[in-house]
DNA sequence: TGTAGAATATGACTGAAATCATATTTTAAA
DNA sequence: TTTAAAATATGATTTCAGTCATATTCTACA
């Protein structure tokens, strides 16, 4: 889906698989990295003064996580695997040090962040759609939008339902409704808009 | 609120009045600058190869739109102003040649497109909460957590309601409750979380 | 290749938030 | 200061997505 990648020196990145359940790092330690997650999903959890934790974020395949460790000492939210994971490892000081020396770096990443702000606005806002068969359209309109008519989902079509903030029986209904109006076609994960 | 500051040397920004329903620029448009909205509400509309469009966001008092003008040619949205709208100009040159000169401006920046992702990354979460109550609940935990244990709104409580998916009448329902139960303590638009 | 678990799928029922209606209060504007 | 418009508030009703249940594919992997 979305390649991200990070301009860390490549002898500086290393990778590292966590189990389902495991700690990556806790909220208020030193920051070390920024991360991508290969295969898997981490949750970011952030524990509040009353004892609480509020779950931040899912980050799944492709994503990067924990960039804001760039400009802070500690990390502000626990990182634990949801299932098993694999995740690359950028060290804060290498990035850092290949922004100073290479200010075109600095650009290609803020331009990465720059996506990011994006796409999560119009996550935002496809959730403002209350009608789930109206917010799978916008939906899928957006996703198809560059690339042709059609988008072949790589995760579960369940993941893409939680992610739109559907259940995943309500996405699946919403599905069969829109492919026996003819308003979509369907190929397992590969889907058309019609029209 | 959250003050937005970009490293604009100050003699290269300038400010404008749009009135309600009036155009700052178009899908397609050449970039010129990114822009803060400092009272007001723009309104960005991606249109649609099937001449449809997509509300891509809300930008409020003191955010901040269209970053990724600085990587782009032409803008992905138009932007509109869904109501009388003040907005500080800060060119794209201007901004680019700062960070060119002074590879710390640049490092400013992309802390606040990484502040940016995280904090619409909780939003996005909070969405999630499926129950009303429990909603508005985590929402001021997230709200307050930082500065004490109150905050004090300054749009109005319809527009937080928006912000967090619920219908204004259902908002002041869960306050009223959340009130009457004696777990928030309200004044206005200040409201203090309880235990 | 067989098997367990996950994903896909669909029906029935429920509940909680949206919607509609309306009133009061606050704010802004004339 | 008066007035109009917006925000706050709450009740009644409806709707639609969630939940629960269950069945049928897939898929991974032993």
């Amino acid at each position: 889906m979305t390649y991200t990648q990070l301009p860390t020196p490549k002898a500086e990145v290393s990778t590292q698989r966590l189990l389902k359940g495991e700690t990556l790092f806790y909220q208020g330690d030193h920051t070390a990295a920024i991360f991508i997650v290969i295969t898997g999903r981490i949750r970011l959890l952030r524990h509040l003064a009353d004892g609480n934790a509020i779950p931040l974020y899912f980050a799944n395949d492709g994503e990067t996580f924990s960039e804001a460790a760039l400009f802070s000492d500690v990390y502000h939210c626990d990182a634990i695997a949801e299932k098993n994971t694999e995740i690359e490892i950028h060290p804060k000081k290498a990035l850092l040090d290949a922004f100073a020396v290479n200010p075109d770096l600095a650009m290609t990443f803020m331009a990465h962040l720059a996506r990011q702000v994006i796409n999560l606005r119009s996550r935002l806002e496809i959730r403002n759609i209350r009608s789930a068969e109206e917010r799978v359209i916008q939906f899928l309109k957006l996703e198809i939008s560059d690339p042709g008519n059609s988008i072949t989902f790589a995760s579960p079509l369940k993941d893409i339902a939680a992610s739109i903030g559907l259940s995943h029986e309500a996405f699946y209904r919403v599905l069969s409704t829109l492919e026996r109006e003819g308003k979509i076609v369907r190929e397992g994960r590969k889907i058309g808009l019609v029209g």
